[in-house]
DNA sequence: CGCGTTCAACTACAGACGTAATACTACGCA
DNA sequence: TGCGTAGTATTACGTCTGTAGTTGAACGCG
């Protein structure tokens, strides 16, 4: 199963945000928030592209790297993950969960709820059609 | 961070479903799914319990372990960390996101939208005392 | 042309994890 | 009371990760 670490992500993060980056600039993006050398991000990267999660062409002695995949597959995939693995499967649990658990800012629930109707109309749609 | 790994949560599902367990039992409980030595089982639960995350009570030289974190706790704290290391915390974006990659069935909609609803009208009374 | 600087490659090391063999211990049966 | 057995504790080992030092190579300045 495909697992990334908070570190990697923040590495993804890098790179996701700027399409390329050599290891220095990885290194420059995470200093705010991490305090890595240099080396440990040339290592983060070198591994990562071993996983084949990223790749890198070479620019004079530079290397720059770029992701393989994107942030939309990574969520994609950890919420598959989390959804199979944590909550059996079973999104409307997920959701119930993620609504109770953390004190929802009713904004957001009536964001949500925007979003459920355009589905739903969306949906409806779909079953007209067929 | 508290993470979970698979291996670790199929422990941990024993654990959770029958309340009490010896090695022998959470072994047998696995062996549907992983086929692991019973040694490796007894291992699990030992690494678990130097990190807190069980506890055992001995009925003569038997071990029976017990889960110290409840399902409850794992699926917020893995949600939690997952919306926030993938979706920057943003809710709304996660449950889009969930909706609009697996294919939803409608009941599934409907039965998130119910709670939505249920939701929203718990709100509303608990803005209307204040 | 030589030397310092800049990179990347290689090596290192501790901690967690998956997996399990081996060693030790106590209990019950013969 | 000695032995097989059940069950725990100890040890082991390869892999991945976080973290980084060391080494080696190339580039540019003086």
């Amino acid at each position: 199963m495909f697992q990334i670490t908070e570190l990697q992500l923040d590495v993804f993060r890098v790179l996701w945000a700027q399409e390329e980056a050599s290891a220095a600039e990885v290194h420059a993006a995470l200093q705010d928030d991490r305090d890595l050398a240099p080396t440990t991000v040339a290592t983060l990267l070198t591994r990562l592209e071993k996983r084949g999660l990223i790749e890198h062409r070479s620019e004079g002695r530079r290397h720059i790297y770029r992701a393989l995949v994107s942030e939309h597959q990574v969520r994609t995939e950890m919420l598959s993950s989390l959804t199979d693995g944590v909550f059996g499967g079973d999104v409307t649990a997920l959701v119930s969960h993620l609504l109770g658990e953390r004190s929802i800012h009713p904004d957001e629930l009536a964001s949500v709820q925007a979003l459920l109707n355009r589905m739903k109309k969306e949906e409806e749609e779909k079953t007209d059609d067929a």
